[in-house]
DNA sequence: CGGTTTTGACCTGCGC
DNA sequence: GCGCAGGTCAAAACCG
């Protein structure tokens, strides 16, 4: 698990040492749009894609940049940044180093969890984010951010080659 | 008491 | 234009 982007002495009381609270086998999949492309998938046909072929990651419990999953698809809305997960845990809620504040709650349609919308709570940082429980197997948790903090984490995070953070993501997909 | 969560209402985009 | 679905707002409740 050295591979793992936070190390155990993270100093944010709140952190939570995902090696321990995730089962990093069941990493399933990442995608970036970066709004780069004219060509995205929509959010549902990523999720659905990438599910499709996650079993082909499935046996390399390393989150490297060769499980890692990059993908452009069909229409792209407008030009923020969105990042997805999908992990096997027990928490809705990842610890990632930022503060979110809830600002919404939905149930989507044909999904059996609701979707849970976030703000990150840092003055003038418009970062969101969406956490929801997956509609075939509710152990795995899909978080989706939207656009780049203009700050830095509250905490500081240590990261080797899986950082957190919305641009440094977008690099190992280059 | 201030920050966060909850939740129904409201807004907006899209398909028909 | 209408209805539906997803996303956001905002007031009240909750909590440390």
């Amino acid at each position: 698990m050295e591979n793992f982007p936070y190390s155990s002495s993270n100093p944010n009381p709140n952190f939570i040492d995902a090696s321990e609270n995730f089962d990093l086998s069941d990493y399933n999949y990442l995608f970036v749009d970066d709004g780069s492309s004219d060509d995205f998938l929509s959010q549902n046909e990523i999720v659905q894609s990438v599910s499709d072929s996650s079993g082909s990651y499935s046996n390399n419990p390393t989150p490297t940049s060769h499980n890692i999953k990059c993908m452009k698809g069909v229409k792209r809305v407008d030009a923020k940044s969105r990042v997805a997960f999908r992990f096997r845990s027990d928490l809705e809620v990842l610890d990632d180093g930022f503060k979110w504040r809830k600002y919404g709650k939905k149930m989507v349609k044909n999904r059996s969890n609701p979707r849970n919308y976030y703000k990150c709570s840092s003055g003038g940082c418009n970062v969101k984010k969406r956490v929801e429980r997956d509609n075939e197997d509710s152990t795995y948790v899909i978080t989706t951010y939207e656009g780049i903090h203009n700050h830095e984490s509250p905490y500081v995070i240590h990261y080797t080659q899986f950082p957190p953070n919305n641009s440094a993501l977008h690099n190992l997909c280059l």
